[in-house]
RNA sequence: GGAGAGGUUCCCGAGCGGCCAAAGGGGGCAGACUGUAAAUCUGUUGGUUACACCUUCGAAGGUUCGAAUCCUUCUCUCUCCA
């Protein structure tokens, strides 16, 4: 197993480290925030603004791109890099999340998980090896193995069997994988499930530890649970799994949910909330949060954010912004999503910036202090 | 001048004797959004001393136990004919 990660300094007075990440399409500073673009595009940017931004690392989805375009057409391009104009890295969910969030239309065996496609209803099967071979053709530099993610407040044998399920299904992802030699280019991460007990978070873990994995999620959290039950289970895994390799949190965050995972040692996140709330009207600053469709804006010729780099802030006002969202113009949200993008990569190089100084657990608490206005 | 249609809560618009403070949109306001079935969804939108009362369906008067709904007059708007 090739080693991609290298841990580069570790701060003195927490978890939290910076590091490199190696993959096929250039070398990734940690931690890193990865913005989701689920059908081969963010959401209302274009790539080439997602790069200028200074991301080398997006997100794709595999049940989706299975869907649409489907793998004719991403193999007849030869994978997604091409098929999107992407230069850089992509990380591809397994559809493991959508097994979770579309329950209603799924069916999960030993097998693997029967679906309708939300799309027109009709009747698929992921099984763990398919779903390599899918993020084969994508072409993803980071793939991750189908898992079961389960929400809050089941029951222990509930928890038990999927977390279970998701452990034959990662030997199963790594059998195929070894099988297919060098014609699968990626980096195959495993995800650690084990829901909201501590018994069965540390038995996925050193499951987890134990494969040849180059790298570890940490998934089934930022599912419903309370941000107490966020945190404490976060740091109770995250204690676990190995340091040897990149440990990535899926689906999360909000600016104190990725200091969290950061000061917990975690290197790698995603999260649609950037781009979402972007097109519902609401962006970041490190004042807080700004819904910009409220009344207050509609005479404020101030940007965003002062100092922000981002086409809102410099050429706007939320006055604009404002009118812009009101009258529900596709460019509030494509200037909102750009500046979220803006803002969150900032957020990691001031992040980054703090570990190298040995002063982080000062810089999260300053910063959510300002954030949340106190 | 003649004939017809119509004036409903911020706007459009349903209602055509009681279940109407009045459907449904829109707009406003508030809230949610965390491995994207989301440029989406939810709540709220006359007043108050609030499981009740008060004011409200162009205006005034009338019929009725009861009227946004029926009658009379007035007023305004629109369409057609002169």
């Amino acid at each position: 197993m090739q080693k991609i990660f290298e841990e580069t300094h570790k701060d003195a007075n927490s978890n939290a480290r910076l590091g490199l990440l190696s993959l096929g399409h250039g070398v990734v500073e940690t931690p890193v925030f990865m913005p989701v673009g689920t059908n081969g595009t963010v959401k209302g940017m274009y790539h080439q603004d997602v790069e200028k931004i200074g991301y080398k690392l997006i997100l794709g989805n595999t049940y989706h791109l299975y869907l649409r375009p489907g793998m004719e057409v991403l193999d007849q391009f030869g994978g997604l890099h091409a098929f999107s104009n992407w230069k850089h890295n992509l990380l591809t969910d397994s559809g493991g999340f959508q097994v979770f969030s579309l329950s209603g239309l799924r069916k999960i065996s030993q097998k693997g998980v029967s679906f309708q496609s939300h799309i027109d209803g009709s009747k698929h099967l992921f099984t763990p090896e398919k779903v390599v071979d899918i993020q084969k053709v994508i072409g993803s530099d980071i793939a991750m193995c189908l898992d079961v993610c389960t929400p809050p407040e089941i029951s222990l044998k509930a928890a038990t069997e999927a977390m279970h399920i998701t452990h034959s299904w990662a030997e199963r992802a790594i059998l195929h994988r070894n099988s297919l030699g060098e014609s699968f280019r990626g980096n195959l991460f495993g995800i650690v499930q084990g829901n909201f007990y501590k018994e069965l978070r540390k038995e996925s873990a050193q499951f987890f530890n134990s494969m040849e994995f180059p790298g570890i999620a940490i998934g089934g959290l930022s599912v419903g649970e309370t941000k107490e039950q966020f945190i404490e289970f976060l740091a109770y895994t995250a204690d676990i799994v190995t340091k040897e390799k990149p440990r990535y949190v899926m689906g999360i965050g909000s600016p104190d949910y990725i200091l969290e995972a950061v000061e917990n040692g975690i290197d790698m996140f995603d999260c649609v909330l950037a781009t979402r709330m972007a097109r519902n009207g609401a962006v970041f600053t490190d004042d807080g949060v700004v819904v910009l469709k409220k009344a207050i804006h509609k005479f404020d010729a101030r940007p965003l954010e002062e100092g922000c780099t981002c086409t809102a802030c410099t050429q706007y006002s939320r006055s604009y912004m404002h009118h812009m969202v009101k009258t529900g113009e596709m460019l509030g949200g494509m200037l909102a999503t750009e500046h979220n993008l803006t803002y969150f990569y900032r957020l990691m190089e001031k992040v980054r910036a703090a570990i190298a100084e040995d002063r982080f657990s000062s810089f999260k608490r300053d910063y959510l202090a300002r954030f949340y206005g106190r």
